[in-house]
DNA sequence: AGCACGCCGACT
DNA sequence: GTCGGCGTGCTC
């Protein structure tokens, strides 16, 4: 940071890889000149400032050029760390991962990085003794240092590239704008003024007017016009940390540390709580030692109850927790940063941007709930975080190695059976299953079975059976929670003469009915229009509503139960529900966002309206997603088991009869990873999904076949590449996407093939190396 | 991502 | 004759 010698490096300097939060591959720079860091390795891991586009931009070192030197390389202005500030064993992932995914190196990173982007420091300038920047024109740095910032940005640029500019870089902290009185004044001051003034001369420079005010007991206005007279002046104070997350004072009884020892290990089953009890013992222990432990979850609302459960470690062991997620501010961000990196804060829980947490000596990462759809990116790269905290792990540190690794969660996702670990014993269970496709003498499934129904009188959407268990948590004061599949009325608005369905002009998916809102809506791309009043088809004034939502089940239940109270929460409406937290009688109707919530404190009944819905998409992961949200939702309140209804037209799926079976929760991965092996589907094959899309159609189809064409010619075998195939969704904003599925043994199989697509095509060609949620 | 360059359609 | 659409290519 201190201001290099203008001399000249007579060797010529091994480039560094810089990568810049942008969406291009790590760029070459040479080493500052004169930089002690200059001729030794690359400092990886470490912020620079390079010169971009006549600007300054911050980068992050990712490693040494290996390509040859180019003559016309721009230098890196200036080191801006002086510790790694993104852990080496996270730009390691990230460079591996952008090299198998062909995704942008800068892409992953302003991803991943969340801090950091802005180089905190002073700059001076001045001209190299000698030199004449004339020719720059009149408005140039002299002989003295001024600031940087009164100069034109690619003017100094230009100096700069000359090789004619001498800069200086010091750490300037954070500021706040504050007050401090002045000896001298304008015109004179009131009695109340004169007081306010000798207050903050006493006091020193204050924070704002109105502390200031506050201080001299004074109203605001008599501080403001001591400062419109002239006798004080705002200042920039260095600003004070600002507050993070307060750990929580809560620890788990201790526990004997029985988790296995293995580079990497799993914990699944149980409740939560339990988990985070197991894991306690190895947490504390590691904290002890001086370690750091960072814990990974998919949302906010895991992040939370993580923090609930593990912060109070921390201070047992003398150290710090910090949380660091996208909830935090910038400030807040770059003082957790600090504590991480200084190793002050050994306890570190956040999204997947703590990845990159710099702690000296990371001891253990946890990964919370691997299978979680949520751990997919949903911005730019796509990245899928389990896949990049293996490649973290894995590559460790260069002192210790590989980083162990505990993947933790409800139930264990198909690839992570392969690990060593522990499955804690499932939560009591009351189950209940509602067979809407059965005739009346189905064998009784559970105590609340109703075997003389007959085939069509079962209740739709809210069964006999639930509306009768609904009527008894009514009239026992408790509470209740119904999970429809979907948010709006309905799935969608159907004629019932000519069947006609009203579908969205952009995406070619039916629309959403809304009741609410009188409204069709799409739930791809946002489109809404009001409903017609006629079938557009055959001009028939009737709609039919098909496939229960949130909005019809409200309805239902109000129906059924007067006066008692019923709130929603789903992505467009959320109930304030203080009174069902307060544990008065209730029912509580959502989409599964309402697991993110705590479990209602007096809740006796736990209702899945249509679990079909969760089968029915096309996507080999269907059944371990709903087998996941059957174990979620009978582990979710953390001490009683209510009673759970399940409405389905398929009560024999495995996902749910296992948990009628008492099994366990690695009982039903098993199952998937033994019905996968003839399928070719994870873990036993790398899947890699591409998409080819063109705004015109033909284009796309037939760049579609080109890449297919191309990876056959690359030796693709029978079976490695599936496609291509116009998408389900044959439009969606306007493009027409074809796709093609690669399944490969390995990932250097993977690699191979992918090289072949190298090229340009007709058409956008995106690779996604852990795709979620396609068919 | 921005931003420039470049090549074809509707307009002051 | 230009203004402006967005396809392609580059940034050290």
């Amino acid at each position: 940071m201190s201001a290099p010698p203008p001399s000249r490096h007579p060797l010529p300097a091994q480039p560094w890889l810089v990568a810049l939060p942008l969406p291009i591959p790590a760029l070459d720079f040479l080493p500052p000149h004169g930089s002690p860091l200059g001729p030794g390795p690359a400092p990886v891991g470490f912020r620079v400032l390079v010169p971009w586009r006549g600007e300054l931009s911050v980068g992050v070192v990712v490693g040494a050029s290996e390509g040859k030197p180019n003559g016309r390389l721009r230098e890196v202005v200036t080191v801006l760390d002086e510790r790694p500030f993104a852990h080496p064993a996270f730009v390691a992932a990230l460079c591996g991962l952008s090299r198998l995914a062909r995704t942008p190196l800068g892409l992953l990173f302003s991803d991943l990085l969340g801090v950091g982007w802005e180089a905190r420091v002073g700059h001076e300038v001045r001209v190299v003794p000698g030199a004449d920047l004339g020719m720059f024109g009149p408005k140039m740095p002299g002989q003295d240092w001024a600031q940087a910032a009164q100069f034109a940005a690619p003017l100094l640029d230009a100096a700069r590239e000359q090789g004619l500019l001498d800069e200086r870089f010091t750490p300037a902290p954070r500021t706040v704008t504050g007050y401090r009185a002045l000896k001298e004044g304008g015109a004179s001051l009131t009695l109340r003024q004169t007081h306010a003034w000798d207050t903050l001369g006493n006091t020193g420079p204050l924070g704002s007017q109105l502390d200031w005010a506050r201080e001299a007991g004074v109203s605001p206005s008599v501080v403001a016009q001591v400062l419109a007279r002239g006798w004080a002046q705002s200042v920039q104070l260095p600003a004070a940390p600002p507050e993070l997350p307060l750990p929580s004072d809560w620890t788990p009884k201790p526990l004997p540390d029985t988790l296995p020892q293995e580079a990497v290990w799993r914990l699944h089953g149980g409740r939560e709580r339990d988990r985070y009890a197991r894991l306690a013992p190895r947490t504390l222990r590691l904290l002890e030692l001086g370690r750091g432990v960072l814990v990974l979850a998919p949302d906010g609302a895991t992040l939370r109850r993580a923090w609930e459960e593990l912060s109070g470690l921390a201070k047992v062991a003398g150290t710090r927790a910090v949380c660091f997620s996208g909830g935090l501010n910038p400030a807040q961000r770059e003082h957790a940063w600090d504590l991480i990196g200084s190793g002050e804060a050994g306890l570190i829980l956040g999204s997947a941007l703590a990845l990159a947490a710099p702690h000296p000596d990371l001891g253990l990462i946890v990964l919370l709930e691997e299978a979680s759809d949520a751990h997919k990116l949903l911005s730019g790269s796509r990245a899928f975080v389990p896949e990049l905290v293996q490649r973290v792990a894995a590559a460790g540190d260069p002192a210790t190695g590989q980083i162990p690794l505990a993947i933790v969660g409800c139930v264990p996702a198909a690839e992570s059976l392969i690990y060593p670990g522990e499955v804690l014993p499932p939560p009591p269970l009351r189950l209940h299953v509602v067979d809407y496709s059965a005739p009346p003498e189905q064998p009784e499934l559970g105590p609340l079975s109703s075997p003389h129904l007959k085939p069509g009188d079962l209740g739709y959407p809210l069964s006999h059976d639930l509306a009768r268990v609904l009527r008894q948590v009514q009239e026992r004061g408790r509470q209740a929670v119904l999970l429809a599949p979907r948010r709006g009325y309905s799935a969608l608005l159907r004629c019932p003469t000519c069947q006609h369905t009203p579908g969205c002009p952009n995406c070619d998916v039916a629309l959403r009915f809304h009741q609410e809102r009188r409204a069709l809506h799409c739930h791809q791309c946002g489109y809404e229009t009001v409903i017609p009043d006629r079938c557009d088809e055959c001009g028939d004034p009737m709609w039919q509503a098909r496939g229960p939502g949130t909005e019809w089940i409200v309805q239902e239940v109000k129906k059924l139960l007067p006066g008692m109270p019923v709130y929603r929460h789903d992505g467009d409406h959320q109930d304030d529900l203080s009174a069902l937290a307060a544990g008065k009688s209730g029912v509580l109707v959502g989409t599964q966002g309402v697991l993110s919530l705590d479990a209602p404190p007096n809740l006796a009944l736990i209702g899945l309206t249509l679990a079909d819905t969760w089968l029915n998409i096309s996507d080999f992961r269907a059944g371990e997603r709903y087998h996941r949200l059957l174990r979620q939702l009978v582990a979710w309140h953390p001490g009683r088991s209510p009673l759970t209804v399940v409405q389905t037209f398929q009560p024999g799926h495995p996902a749910l009869t296992c948990l009628l079976g008492g099994q366990d929760a690695g009982f039903y991965p098993a199952i998937e990873v033994r019905a996968r092996e003839g399928l070719g589907y994870p873990p036993h094959r790398l899947l890699t999904y591409i998409e080819v899309a063109a705004r015109d159609r033909v284009r796309a189809a037939q760049a579609a076949q080109e890449v297919a064409d191309t990876l056959h010619g690359a030796g693709a075998a029978e079976g490695e590449v599936l496609g291509p195939a116009p998408s389900p969704l044959a439009r969606v904003r306007g493009v027409y996407p074809y796709q093609l599925l690669l399944r490969t043994r390995s990932e250097d199989r993977l690699n191979e093939l992918l090289g072949s697509l190298d090229r340009r095509f007709a058409a956008r060609v995106r690779v996604d190396v852990s795709p979620r949620g396609m068919g």
